[in-house]
DNA sequence: TGTGCTATTATGTCTATACAAAATGACTTG
DNA sequence: CAAGTCATTTTGTATAGACATAATAGCACA
């Protein structure tokens, strides 16, 4: 056997099994750890890793003192992993080309500046670039950087390197919150894009910080072609 | 402290602050567990616990004797949760109201086959309907249903309860594939929903699976106020 | 010179034991 | 009867020690 004492990935898939086969219901109570790993015939700790997983899958819920039990709803959440723009291009097997449209520190409008939760006074760098994947434009790119977080940021080469790729290399995030919407692109973003004014586009939003301090904010405009697709 | 001897959740901080502040740097090796649990001050099994959050949270790298690494391009991932519409909208404090539109048995268009994988002569239900917050149109959704796979949706009662809930007491599923993006409203999604048709509209769109078997495919049409958010 | 074996090393996992923390329910007390 | 207290139960986490496994580097050999 590899490794097999029992592993935990076993008793996870296991009672992975049970749970999707309905020999536990939702709902129910299940066994405590004590009895699980006399059944498999593991330590309390190797059983209790299983379970923790499946906690996490949202498979099941547990409380102490209470036990566990199996999720009324399995709440089910799926991933999606953030690509940087240009492996997201090159992964379709298309070439990448990026344009720098403006760079400029600048006063951003109110409605940035509440979204970053930050002050009148703060200096922010708004960069406005667009991405191409075979000549044809991708994603349209309008973001605002903390200078106070990322003063590197005023000698950074943007026309060399994206906004997007010199951040992920250069100001680490812990916190992010994403926003995907439909709307009708305005008649720069349109034009951009090689749309016409009102079409409707994809925008994805994304806003990080480094703990409280907020990073960026950048606004992504995709052409209605643009599929963001995920699977479980 | 609370329980703290040492909590592995302190150590994994702890090292994260250290790759955020690029003590450690991105590439570069880090200590091996023995080191660092001398340096804690806790037990190996601690610190493996609070490097592989760390790994699974895409801020390491790991690799039997290899050694761990901070990683090059943090590829990070962001989860969504998989709501029910009725309890999406309830959640926002919102009546929800729920309107079945049409639902037959019927030949699907190729498009809708090919994309189930399923054949010409499997036995498909086609269902309509319309889910409303606060008495505004909130979501329509189309719906095709494999009746191999699920035959009591033939009896189920979807003037009653939405397809969306009945399926997901009726009919598990293991395997899910997600898609976004934007589109203009045709004309009868648009008057559904309210708009003008060529509208933009956010769609979802969403196939599962048990295993190999298709279970449903579904469109989830929602107007441009609509915003899908997530967090890291 | 290259190829395959082998020792080494770092991570991966398991066990047994212990104590911590939360939640419950029974019990006590005003 | 209400409110607070405490014992009990179940999960949560830490520890030391052991063995497993992957990957590398170096050595031996053809």
């Amino acid at each position: 056997m590899t490794g097999a004492r029992t592993s935990f990935r076993a008793i996870r898939d296991e009672m992975a099994r049970r749970i999707s086969e309905r020999q536990w219901r939702p709902g129910a109570l299940i066994p405590g750890e004590e009895a699980l790993a006399r059944e498999f015939g593991a330590a309390r700790a190797t059983v209790n890793r299983a379970l923790q997983e499946l906690a996490r899958a949202g498979l099941i819920e547990r409380r102490r003192r209470a036990g566990t039990r199996v999720a009324l709803h399995p709440v089910r959440e799926a991933r999606f992993v953030i690509p940087l723009v240009r492996q997201e291009i090159e992964g379709r097997g298309a070439a990448y080309q990026y344009r720098l449209l403006s760079r400029r520190e600048e006063r951003p409008p109110e409605i940035v500046r509440a979204r970053l939760g930050l002050g009148e006074s703060v200096p922010l760098m708004h960069v406005r670039c667009l991405h191409l994947a075979d000549r044809a434009p991708y994603q349209y790119e309008d973001r605002w950087i903390n200078l106070d977080a990322v003063p590197a940021a005023r000698e950074a080469d943007f026309a060399a390197t994206s906004p997007n790729e010199w951040l992920v290399a250069n100001a680490p995030f812990t916190e992010a919150e994403f926003t995907f919407a439909a709307a009708a692109a305005d008649g720069e973003e349109g034009s951009l894009l090689g749309l016409g004014e009102g079409s409707p586009v994809f925008v994805a939003e994304r806003i990080t910080w480094l703990g409280d301090l907020p990073i960026t904010l950048v606004r992504m405009v995709h052409p209605p072609s643009h599929r963001m697709v995920t699977r479980l």
